[in-house]
DNA sequence: ATCCCGAGGG
DNA sequence: CCCTCTGGAT
């Protein structure tokens, strides 16, 4: 078993347990969580959005919903003029173009407003159960350390990283990556002493 | 001061 | 490649 395979076998079993911090019904909520957690913490999204679905609780409230009113919702996770305007947006084009059903495809996806290539790839593999891989800026630092990648370019790191891991496991790959970002290989002072691939890390050996 | 489960535009 | 958008937590 070479060094990446090991490697992949040891964060397996580090992070079985883990899931999303972000756990929704339906792919409209987690779309909307989605694009709100943009440079905000998850477990602010999870707060703000308690209420917000309770006012807005399908693409058609969401669709006619009063900019200002919007923004009062989502202020608190910060870029929320783009962020209101993009769901606004986003909504009124899920209900004029795909029947009210949140699509997906990434093509598709990516037509709507403040949807990226990250956010698309989180609603199909968690929303839809497609076979995708989200890199956020976790998944990127974690796997340019560890040697999954080489490259600053999510969509780079994407193609390198989907192909290290099986398609079966790109689901759970991404949380495996991000819980490890978040608990022990931090952007700041990383956790390298109780790190449990920490032998096997060029990062920590270099 | 730095980062957070980014996207869009130049 | 660069920049801007943004409040909150540490």
């Amino acid at each position: 078993m070479d060094n990446k395979q090991e490697i992949i076998e040891r964060l397996r079993k580090e992070y079985a347990d883990v899931k999303s911090a972000l756990v929704y019904e339906n792919p409209y909520e987690l779309l909307v969580a989605t694009i709100l957690a943009a440079q905000c913490t998850d477990v602010r999204v999870n707060i703000v959005t308690k209420d917000l679905f309770k006012r807005y609780p399908s693409p058609k409230e969401l669709a006619e919903a009063d900019l200002a009113e919007l923004e009062s919702y989502i202020k608190t996770c910060g870029l929320y003029k783009n962020k209101a305007k993009n769901l606004i947006a986003c909504a009124q084009r899920i209900m004029s173009e795909y029947g009210g059903q949140v699509p997906h495809t990434m093509e598709e996806l990516t037509t709507l407003a403040g949807v990226g290539r990250k956010t698309a790839n989180v609603v199909m593999a968690f929303a839809f159960g497609l076979p995708a891989f989200a890199v956020d800026t976790h998944v990127k630092r974690v796997s340019n350390r560890i040697g999954f990648a080489n490259s600053d370019n999510p969509d780079k790191v994407e193609e390198q990283v989907t192909k290290i891991f099986r398609k079966e496991d790109w689901a759970q790959a991404h949380h495996w990556l991000i819980w490890h970002g978040r608990r022990v290989c931090k952007a700041q002072k990383p956790l390298c002493d109780t790190c449990c691939i920490a032998d096997l890390c060029p990062y920590n050996n270099k």
